[in-house]
DNA sequence: CCTATAGCCTGACGGC
DNA sequence: TGCCGTCAGGCTATAG
């Protein structure tokens, strides 16, 4: 599930919910999620603390501790986050219980466990080491910018948006959109877009795809009626030109684009 | 350096 | 019903 705008939403979501509220205790139920941190350590640095903020980069969410820590949450597959009240309300694999002192619970809930759980200094220090490329929505990534990630590489454009190096915070699902709403197909190369000057709308269908399902709290119920994304599985129809979508393989990942609205350069 | 590919982990689904 | 293969909205370590 989680690319940026899922992402952004959790963001949202724990600012709404789970702010300022004293830490009563913490429950680590999967300790290999996480990361260069003992449960023992964790624990320590959020009993008696509470949130103060948070932010995003990417796929990358990271929450202030009020100790000047920061917990960073990373999705994986099939991660994601629900405040509760009623212990019948915890998801169902739940990794990480944080016990508020109001009886309130915020869970951490990740089926296949491929998500990251640490405890860092700073995000920037953190999003440097990991050498992750700008936020996709940061206003400063213009398109002069974007357009030099692009031109220097061998790479599909598939590919390089899903390369959070180059960019953070596309994955697969959302570089189908991005690549529906440009009308290019996946498996392009990318330094090609540039020379055909496809770039500008690559870059514009970009920021317009995340801002609007961000906008739909990363719901597909909500999409825009153009959307791809709810129609992308087998039989699935272009929402445009009622073609059959087709699929393939790209970056090791299953690609879905309609072979009329998206050219082949 | 660059790019492509297995492997990690768990569960849901379709076909037999 | 049960079993098996396949696939899944991510990323890393490795090979070429």
């Amino acid at each position: 599930m989680p690319e940026l705008p899922d992402v952004e939403t959790f963001k949202q979501y724990l600012m709404a919910t789970a702010l300022h509220q004293e830490i009563a205790d913490i429950e680590v139920r999967s300790r290999q999620m996480l990361q260069k941190v003992s449960a023992a350590v964790m624990r320590r640095a959020l009993r008696k603390s509470s949130f103060v903020t948070a932010r995003r980069h990417g796929k990358h969410l990271f929450v202030k501790v009020s100790n000047g820590k920061w917990v960073m949450l990373h999705f994986g597959m099939t991660g994601f986050l629900k405040y509760f009240k009623e212990p019948a309300r915890e998801p169902a694999h739940s990794r990480l219980d944080i016990a508020f002192a109001n009886g309130y619970h915020l869970a951490y809930d990740s089926q296949r466990k491929l998500g990251e759980i640490a405890l860092i200094e700073h995000p920037e220090v953190f999003v440097k080491e990991k050498k992750l490329g700008p936020d996709a929505l940061d206003p400063h990534l213009d398109v002069d910018r974007f357009k030099k990630v692009f031109q220097k590489t061998n790479t599909t454009v598939k590919t390089a948006l899903m390369d959070q190096k180059r960019i953070a915070g596309i994955g697969n699902i959302y570089s189908d959109e991005i690549l529906f709403q440009a009308g290019i197909r996946p498996e392009n190369k990318s330094s090609k877009l540039v020379e055909k000057e496809d770039i500008h709308r690559l870059y514009g269908a970009m920021k317009e795809v995340l801002e609007a399902a961000i906008r739909a709290q990363a719901d597909p119920a909500g999409f825009p009626a153009d959307f791809l994304l709810p129609s992308r599985q087998t039989d699935g129809i272009c929402p445009r030109c009622r073609s059959y979508l087709e699929s393939a393989t790209v970056a090791g990942r299953t690609a879905w684009y309609c072979p009329v609205c998206q050219k082949q350069l």
